[in-house]
DNA sequence: ATCTCTTCTGTTTTT
DNA sequence: CAGAAGAGAT
């Protein structure tokens, strides 16, 4: 029974600290829901609080809510949040990315779709191995893989079919070679990031039956950052809702950051098309930030066009101005980061207060060697991601053989590390062996090592003894015992240690870490299955927790998307590194930007303004070094676009 | 087949 | 400046 509005509590926790935007969102009853609106608006407060009221006010099943949020860490604090509401025992099960949900479907029925249920899933190193592969054997050159990978991704993420792409007026070798890929994963029994989506929305296009049953689970459906899913998510989505239509998607046109991974901004400004009867939202009130730091954003995001143009009034008072700093090179600007750093403790903030935003990975280390040398506690979130490093990988590509030996991928890492006498001739001779989509290199590899004989057949044989035994070992065990017994067997981490340079000790490091991460798995989910493990290690990459907690993150701008922190340093704004360009040549810094990609970067600056609360800090360096050699930039333009009544240079 | 030394090649952003 | 890939010696 519905209780009417005047009946509200409004010391409920869950309708409480509401504008009345915000309260008429969370309180929508059914039908679609759109709720557009600009940074620090309240969006995720009101998905949070929308969930916690269908559970307590209209007494929906936890489980028949589904919300999709952009990033594994922001459905643990969705969840988090929705707890502290509700209670932990009322939160949502179904909470998660949209690749952690489908794998949860594809698990159970993988089958239906001619794949092992044990599948794997690669990742872009192992998508871009495979390529290689692909381009071998086809007698293309191997430069252009990265080409390739990129054209795959993008096609499958646009929820094209070879078909479609036949029409177009595509190479013939990128077509051929992407139905080859395909048909390469799907007999390794791997699948891709964009297959998690692209083979979920199969199961619910293709079979009546699971998509009864998978539909036939949710009531609701919430989606975060609406403004970053591609069409297959679209599409997902739409299947999902068919019946019921209650879709709430919320989102921000300006923070669209993630075009280039198929992210389609119509999605958000056209929903109504698919959605005309939609409740359509907009939360004009900022929340988060001083005044000053939201007119400095405003003003540069407004530099762009075609936007959907949202009021966004500040709740908040002037505050600081935007401090803008030059520097002489990337180590003087670190050291002014370090030091401005030093200032806001000493105002009161917590080093966890503080963050430092820059546009590639690369820009890190000198940050990190800054903070450092100053004994400040720092944390790099993301960055050069740990189970990509080599050694990790070669340890996961084990367990994945174990699991499931068709993955060829994983074969070709690791059949000679460490160094057991078979050569990439061996491997050779075993790929040309191959007789179908149904045989596996494996298998292959044993065949040609029966047939040679002698020691090489010894060691093949011994080699795939090792393997099947493992095999059978695993099914009893959990991963870490697994790789226990895996580094038992094979020497692995014996391998690892002989080699005592600094690259080699911290190699055994991240394998020690790894061993952690799998106990650490089984005791919080008591999960005893290695394939499950896997699963995590290849969606959720670890929060980095070097520093502990009272650390100062350091981050891309993308991975700092939907955070908020009282003091915000975005760091190496000259041309063509914020705004990126695409071919950084040797000897120019900056490459011309297309006017898309110039706008795509201005929502970039417009999410790291728009994270901070009290202090922002804009900087740049005249000189860097790139590729080893030091370059002059000159200030980004975004710098120029900046009103000056909101900044102040020192 | 393995080890070591040299060349080269390349850089967004992430699920 | 890396990290990977290639060449050449053992
Ligand atoms: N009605 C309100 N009263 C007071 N504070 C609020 C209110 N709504 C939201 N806030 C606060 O404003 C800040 C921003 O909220 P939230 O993160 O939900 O915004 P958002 O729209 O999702 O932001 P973004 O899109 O920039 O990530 C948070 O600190 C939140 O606690």
């Amino acid at each position: 029974m519905p209780i009417p509005p005047n009946d509200y509590d409004l010391n409920d926790p869950i309708l409480q600290n509401l504008n009345d935007a915000q309260f008429e969102a969370v309180t929508h009853d059914k039908g679609p829901l759109l709720i557009l609106a600009g940074a620090g608006s309240g969006k995720t407060r009101v998905i949070t609080r929308r969930i916690a009221w269908l559970v307590r006010y209209k007494s929906v099943f936890p489980s028949r809510i589904l919300a999709v949020t952009f990033t594994n860490k922001a459905a643990d604090e969705m969840r988090e949040r929705v707890a502290t509401l509700l209670g932990h025992e009322d939160a949502p099960r179904w909470m998660g990315t949209f690749h952690s949900i489908c794998l949860q479907w594809l698990r159970r029925y993988a089958e239906r779709l001619g794949y092992p249920k044990d599948f794997v899933i690669y990742d872009d190193r192992d998508s871009t191995s495979a390529v290689k592969s692909i381009l071998k054997r086809f007698g293309l050159p191997k430069e252009g893989a990265s080409s390739y990978t990129y054209f795959i991704d993008n096609v499958k993420n646009a929820g094209k079919s070879a078909s479609d792409l036949l029409a177009a007026t595509v190479r013939r070798e990128y077509v051929e070679v992407y139905e080859a890929y395909q048909d390469d994963l799907k007999s390794n029994g791997a699948m891709d990031f964009a297959d998690l989506l692209l083979l979920a929305l199969e199961l619910l296009q293709d079979h009546e039956d699971i998509r009864r049953e998978i539909q036939s689970h949710f009531d609701y459906v919430l989606v975060d950052e609406f403004q970053d899913t591609n069409d297959v998510q679209y599409q997902l989505l739409q299947q999902l809702v068919q019946e019921h239509r209650n879709l709430c998607v919320v989102g921000d046109d300006d923070q669209s950051i993630y075009s280039w991974r198929g992210a389609q901004i119509e999605n958000i400004l056209e929903f109504t098309d698919n959605y005309p009867e939609a409740k359509v939202v907009t939360l004009g009130n900022n929340y988060r930030s001083t005044s000053k730091i939201l007119e400095a954003a405003s003003r540069v995001i407004s530099y762009n066009d075609s936007r959907y143009e949202k009021a966004l009034t500040a709740m908040r008072g002037p505050g600081h101005p935007v401090i803008v700093h030059a520097n002489l090179n990337e180590k003087y600007e670190a050291e002014w980061v370090v030091a401005k750093a030093i200032e806001c403790m000493e105002d009161g903030a917590r080093w966890s207060d503080i963050a430092v935003f820059y546009r590639t990975n690369a820009q890190s280390r000198v940050f990190e060697d800054s903070f450092g040398a100053m004994g400040i506690p720092y944390r790099v979130v993301g960055g050069m991601r740990f189970y990509q490093r080599k050694e990790v990988k070669d340890v996961i590509a084990y367990l994945r053989l174990i699991v499931n030996p068709a993955d060829s991928i994983a074969l070709e890492r690791i059949f000679n590390v460490p160094p057991r006498g078979i050569g990439p001739a061996t491997i050779d001779k075993a790929r040309a062996a191959m007789t179908g989509p149904e045989d596996s290199l494996l298998m292959a590899l044993a065949r040609v090592g029966d047939q040679a004989g002698g020691a090489v057949g010894k060691r093949i044989s011994s080699f795939i003894a090792m393997l099947t035994d493992l095999a059978v070992k695993a099914k009893e065990m959990n991963a870490e015992q697994v790789l226990r017994e895996t580094f038992d067997k094979t020497g692995l981490l014996e391998f690892f240690e002989k080699d005592e340079t600094p690259e080699g000790r911290s190699r055994v490091e991240n394998v020690q870490e790894l061993l952690a991460s799998a106990r650490q798995f089984y005791e919080t989910t008591g999960l005893d299955d290695v394939g499950a493990w896997l699963d995590k290690v290849a969606l959720v990459q670890p929060l980095d927790e070097g520093g502990g907690n009272e650390a100062v993150s350091l981050m891309t701008v993308h991975a700092a998307k939907g955070l908020e922190f009282p003091c915000v340093f975005v760091c190496g704004l000259e041309h063509g590194l914020f705004p990126l360009s695409q071919r950084p040549s040797a000897a120019t810094y900056a490459a011309p930007i297309g006017r898309e990609a110039l706008a795509e970067e201005r929502r970039l600056m417009y999410v790291a303004m728009t994270r901070a609360m009290d202090k922002l800090h804009l900087c740049y360096a005249a000189t860097r070094m790139r590729y080893g050699q030091t370059v002059a930039g000159r200030p980004s333009v975004f710098l120029t676009e900046l009103p000056r009544s909101a900044i102040k240079l020192v």
